[in-house]
DNA sequence: CCGCAAGCTGAATCGTTAA
DNA sequence: ATTAACGATTCAGCTTGCG
């Protein structure tokens, strides 16, 4: 328990062959944020986000990077997570240190909160950082082990992951979230079994509620958890001493949640498959609509999705646009399904 | 055709609505990488990617920054893509000239090249930053069209689109693509829908094979390309002649409501759509009120606009009147939003 | 005990106009 | 420059409660 800088001044150059760091994100927010049914987001507020300026978050940054590089042994590799908010900053900072970024992970939230007042794009990811301590470095990749948690196919930059949620999340003594940033587990699950050997010492300096020194345990490897506050401490001490060894049940937990993709009509119309102005008709030309655009389509008397138009032209309460709808071109009339088939092939 | 920091300092101040720009990636590549049968990776190796330090990179970056702010209007936004090799050094300077980071948006690329070696993680995705002149911007958003491109739902900041091949890539005369790092139409097609206006003017001071220039005039925008070597300017200017311009009603985007004329509820009151003295009530009954001749209404316990009443009832902060409350007629449950659009239409 | 509906929540830089 | 009023806006997943 400690400050992570004054912590990490304790231990010896070049002693860790990993770290994870989840520092804080300097969100910036400003007033409360109210959902449409009238709710408030419980937003992070805490002080320990707040910084007067970029340039004192870029101070900061620079001094814990510095400490960390230095316990780093010379083939150890660095992860850090954050979102457009510091990510930039830390990114920077990590090159001018030296470091050498090995990639740039993103990790896609299959269910993050939404754009409550449709002014922005829904923030769906944060992004994390990979890095050696030079070009040169003999860094730890298990290439074997994540082609395997991903179907014998290279595991790829982009992670698709849910946020922490339910039984995972780790609850306060009065039933509350402990921590308003707890990451998932199955993220540290992925980075300690690509990353690093069993019996590695893994540095986390923003420990939080432990899910770094947690995941380390299943996997028996080492770890150091540095954490301020401590609340965050007590809670992080009960959650690794209730945590087991990995058995091989758990393991399927971790694997990635597939599902058949789901293609929107817009796709279609972006990549030229349906062009912009086409004509859509029934597989009877009892009713017309022209594709616009954005993938809304439009009949003399209504404009919306093709299931939407589709239903109010027929005046029934749902339509299967995909099926319903035809292009008709030169070639004849071809079945919007047959075209969603083609371009889920072509992916 | 020239360097783009001296073509920008010849435009006026604040006079483009959107800047999208492809700057080199500085890739630092190494010596010559081999696929595993044999073949060699054709690498984007030009001199114009080349620069001697970060610190030079910065430099560049920084100036053509300062251009493209000056030119921009105040309420005009501009979009940078880059990998991890250069966007942490792009999104710091954005950052440090005062930008105003709307979104990080990934491009997940369904067919990225693998990572031959096994080394790393296949790097599967590029960024782009979308930015606005400062935090209280007034910027141009389409989110209804965003929304009816991704299947009615909202859009989210990670993008799935194939990389640019097939017929949809430049050659040169000689059959050879004609650009290392040509983007593809269906990525500007998207930013030009979400960020721009018909008739709006948006500049690419990194043309290329000028994608930007040929989605811009497909979607009927204005725009100004600057390129320095002269091999691809010939054919970036073949290849926006070709290409046609949607029609009018192609072109048209779902209608963003805050952009509709505004109806006063006693409008509809006046006009017999709502009758005086007719009932009120909200989706599921739970409510009710009583329209009054000015086009107030009132329950047992409050009464003022169709907001304030529907806000006081639920114990919201706020309440959209349009939405929440139904006239309750013989015909059953109309919402009042349907007879505005109703109202709307037969003007 | 099951099924369904209703409710709650998550690292969020989350509005515009006229008086 | 300040204030009040208008009125636009949500997705996935888990939990709770009722029949």
């Amino acid at each position: 328990m400690g400050d992570c800088i004054a912590e990490m001044a304790r231990l010896p150059d070049k002693s860790v062959d990993m770290i994870f760091a989840d520092p804080p994100y300097n969100l910036q927010l400003g007033g409360d944020l109210i959902r449409p049914e009238g709710g408030k987001v419980d937003a992070c507020d805490d002080d320990w986000d707040k910084f007067d300026s970029l340039a004192t978050y870029d101070d900061f940054t620079r001094e814990w990077l510095a400490e960390a590089r230095r316990i780093l042994k010379d083939d150890g590799t660095i992860w850090v997570i954050g979102s457009y908010h510091n990510i930039y900053r830390v990114g920077s900072l990590l090159q001018d240190a030296d470091f050498w970024i090995l990639n740039d992970i993103v990790w896609r939230k299959s269910n993050p909160m939404p754009n409550f007042r449709g002014t922005r794009f829904t923030n769906a990811h944060e992004t994390l950082l990979w890095c050696a301590k030079d070009e040169k470095a003999r860094y730890t990749f298990n290439y074997r082990a994540m082609k395997a948690l991903n179907d014998d196919l290279q595991m790829r930059s982009d992670w698709v992951l849910p946020i922490c949620s339910g039984g995972e999340r780790v609850k306060d003594e009065w039933g509350e979230k402990a921590h308003p940033t707890q990451k998932p587990e199955a993220l540290l699950y992925r980075i300690l079994l690509a990353c690093t050997k069993p019996g590695d010492v893994v540095l986390d300096p923003f420990f939080g509620t432990g899910t770094t020194g947690a995941v380390a345990r299943r996997l028996g490897r080492k770890w150091i958890g540095i954490e301020r506050e401590r609340a965050y401490v007590k809670v992080a001490t009960a959650r690794i001493e209730a945590t087991l060894p990995l058995d091989e049940s758990a393991m399927t937990v971790m694997a990635d949640k597939r599902s058949a993709p789901r293609v929107a009509f817009g796709l279609l119309v972006e990549s030229g498959l349906v062009p912009a102005g086409a004509t859509l008709t029934d597989s009877k030309r009892r009713w017309f609509a022209t594709v616009r655009a954005d993938g809304s389509i439009a009949s003399d008397m209504h404009s919306g999705s093709i299931h939407k138009v589709g239903a109010a032209l027929q005046g029934a309460p749902s339509c299967n646009g995909w099926t319903f709808w035809h292009l008709d071109d030169a070639t004849g009339l071809t079945e919007l399904d047959v075209l969603r088939q083609r371009h889920l092939a072509a992916l």
